[in-house]
This record gives structure tokens, sequence and C-alpha cells, in this order.
DNA sequence: ATCCTTATTGCAACTAGTTGCAATAACTAA
DNA sequence: TTAGTTATTGCAACTAGTTGCAATAAGGAT
């Protein structure tokens, strides 16, 4: 937890119970929690905690880059530790997340760069589609067409 | 609205005075809005419209790829027709958006393809980064160093 | 060790968004 | 044109998430 407690010392930040039972329960569950997993298993380490203190902290922490964040379909939000670069690709389908590596936005990212100026940092980018298996079941279409593909959001 | 209603009909769901409203909104307006706002606006086109209908509608239509949703930062879910394939690049200082083609990412969805054998349809991604006005004041850097970049959500 | 500043929390009230279900009405087919 | 099927709506009650503000406590300075 002390690596955590540095980072947000040196940006004039402070470290809490709150903050620290917060980090505690992501990095042992380590996957995609909604905030009310995340509150539910908080209040465990910390009685007393709050929903709005969750909410907070869980916005705080992935401003900070402690969390990512990220929408994973049908207006579920969801958070997990920020362990390593990466992002996710979700079938719209069946549901089957995959992650990939960071390497493979590298190139866009500094596409960007160049024509825009912008420095990106989305370090977790979802993007959806359709898996092989359910591709077979439902094939893609366009707008014009009889399939529902495009649309929905991703960030 | 014709070409709308077949699109509809051809994948057995209906045009109905609901849909009508918040199209007819989403077109006139041409631009982000949130649920609250085409809620507001669609009361106007048809008095006794209810928010349940107005969140069931917006994202059914997004759904159908009538309409893209996209988070904007901060929570925001905002909605807008889909005229064109587009994605949007918005700085975490200002929140300047600045709108980028599709065929920016063609390239990337081709690699994704081949690499894992998912069909991407994320027609409406956001990126997150710094505009070159805030680079400036603010020098971006990594999550052990001093202020905040990664994180946050895209997807 | 103690004081001081101010970031952070908890409370309470609020706004946003969702869901189940019966009633309605859009479209299809005869 | 009418009847039948069922997608869609409205209602009401619910769950999720947010905000203002006074009280608290983390951490730097003395």
């Amino acid at each position: 937890m002390e690596p955590y407690r540095s980072i947000l010392q040196k940006r004039g930040y402070r470290m809490t119970p709150q903050r620290i039972a917060v980090l505690r329960v992501m990095a042992e569950f380590g996957r995609h929690m909604t905030p009310i997993e995340v509150f539910q298993q908080a209040q465990q380490e910390l009685p007393g905690m709050t929903e709005p203190t969750v909410y907070r902290t869980l916005n705080f922490l992935s401003e900070q880059g402690l969390l990512l964040a990220a929408h994973v379909g049908s207006g579920q939000f969801v958070y997990e530790i920020a362990l390593r670069d990466h992002h996710h690709l979700i079938c719209r389908e069946c549901g089957e997340a995959l992650e990939i590596g960071h390497e493979l936005l590298a190139q866009l990212y500094e596409n960007l760069k160049n024509q825009t100026g912008f420095q990106i940092n989305s370090m977790h980018v979802t993007f959806f589609g359709l898996c092989p298996g359910c591709q077979e079941k439902k094939p893609s279409a366009q707008i014009s067409d009889n399939s529902s593909t495009a649309g929905q959001q991703s960030g």
C-alpha cells in the first residue's frame, strides 16, 4: 500500500483508511468490479464505509491512474486495479471478453498525436464486436441491412 | 423518418411516435445530448412522453446503430445521431473535443480481427488525452510521477 | 509532540436511471 | 378492412449514483 501512498502524497493528496480499503479490495479481487460490489467488499474491510465515499474514491483513484474504469455494455460501469496497460474486446452477443495489450494501440496513438497534437492517455479502451463463434450464428451487417452492429458506446 | 422505419421493420421492430420524437430531436440538434436533454426536447415534440421510455428508446436506437452513445468523462453519458462513422478525442484538462474519422481506426480493427478473430464494430470510440495547449501547462507523466494521466474510462 | 491547514468523509437529501407488469397499439396476414 | 400477435409504452416503485455542507482527520510545519 505504501507505493500508492507516496504517489498520492507527491501529488498533494492523502492516503485514508477508505482509500486503502478500496485499493485492498481491488487488488485482492483483481478483476472488473461494479461500484456496488466494491462497496460491499470494502464495508467488510472497513465497517462504516459509505456509498458516496466509495463512488468518490473510485472516481478519484481512476483519475489518478491507480484504477482503470470502463463501460462494458448495457450501462455497466466497472473498475479494476491498474497493474498493466491493456484494453478490452467484448462480444456484443455472448459477452465474452478478451484482453489486448497496449502495444496494439501504440501506433494509433502515435498517428493521432502527429495529426492532431493530442497526447492520448486512454490506457483502457473497450472495443465491442462479435467473437468468431457469434459471427457464424449472426452474420454482421451494415445499418441498412437486417442486423444490429454498429452504435452503442465504447468510450 | 421513413428510412429509419424500414430499417426497424426489416429487423422485426416497430416505429412508434416515441421513437420518431427521439430521432427528430437528435436529428434537429445534431450534437451530443444527455438523456435528460433528449427527454426535455422530446416532451415538446410529443407531450406525454415519459422518462423510462426515453432511456429505453435511446438504448434501443443505439443498439440498432441509429444513434451513437459515448461517455465523455466524469460519468457523462451522451448520445448523438449516427450520420457518419467517427470517433472522439477529448482533452482531460479543458474538455476540448475533436472528431476523428473512422479510417484512422480501420487498420487497427483489421489487425485485431487477424489476431483475435473478433469482428469489431465499435463505431464510436472516445479517447482521452491532453490537447497541445494543456500539454504545455501540465506536462504528462507516468503513474510513478506527479501528475494524473492514464486511467479513467474510454470504453 | 503539538498545532494548523485543508483534503476528505459522512450525512441527508437529492437526481438519474432501471425494472416488472398490465394495458396499448403497430404491424402482419387473412 | 378486420382480427390477431406481440413489441412497446406508461405507471409506479425501485435501485444507482451525486451533491452540499459541516465535521473530521491526514500530514506538513513548528
